[in-house]
DNA sequence: GCCAACGTTGGC
DNA sequence: GCCAACGTTGGC
């Protein structure tokens, strides 16, 4: 018996690595996160098959562009054994890697962003942690509350 | 560019 | 283990 899938939100600044990028590349490493609770997510939790709300941060307006898939299984940062990265961390070794990423794929890129404000007013979204906790950069999302953002993105409001 | 929110670090 | 200082996120 196959496990369900979960489905997460995750936010990436969108003149750094925007969704179409994502498109461009076809998977990516989500790489230099440096939170504990976001690779907690990323480590214990994310399995190939989740699904993902691509967040957009820092745009205008902010919000969720489509949809991308966990495409590995979790693994080691790259970047926090590279003594030239800004996510260079040396208190982490390979043998005891402290910061764990997943590959993110391509999925989908809704034909109209969903803003942040129109999901601050739903009704059904209120729990949310992209409204509760700010800062959190890879978050769980509720099945249902992943239906809606998709919906309203494929086909507006 | 500003700055509030909030997670992390480090002295004690 | 507390908590002030510090640094970063991310909306505006």
């Amino acid at each position: 018996m196959s496990r369900k899938i979960q489905h997460w939100l995750m936010k990436s600044e969108a003149d750094v690595y925007a969704i179409d990028d994502l498109e461009r590349d076809g998977t990516t490493p989500w790489d230099g996160i440096r939170n504990y609770e976001a690779r907690n997510f990323m480590r214990d939790r994310m399995r190939p098959g989740d699904l993902v709300l691509y967040y957009h941060s820092n745009a205008r307006p902010p919000g969720v562009a489509g949809v991308a898939r966990v495409a590995s299984e979790p693994y080691p940062d790259p970047l926090q054994f590279d003594p030239g990265s800004r996510y260079h961390d040396p208190k982490s070794s390979e043998e005891e890697p402290r910061w764990i990423l997943v590959d993110v794929a391509f999925e989908e890129k809704f034909p109209r962003l969903v803003p942040l404000d129109e999901i601050r007013e739903h009704p059904k979204l209120q729990e949310m942690p992209l409204l509760t906790r700010k800062r959190l950069s890879v978050q769980p999302v509720e099945p249902e509350a992943f239906r809606i953002i998709r919906k309203l993105g494929q086909r507006g409001g």
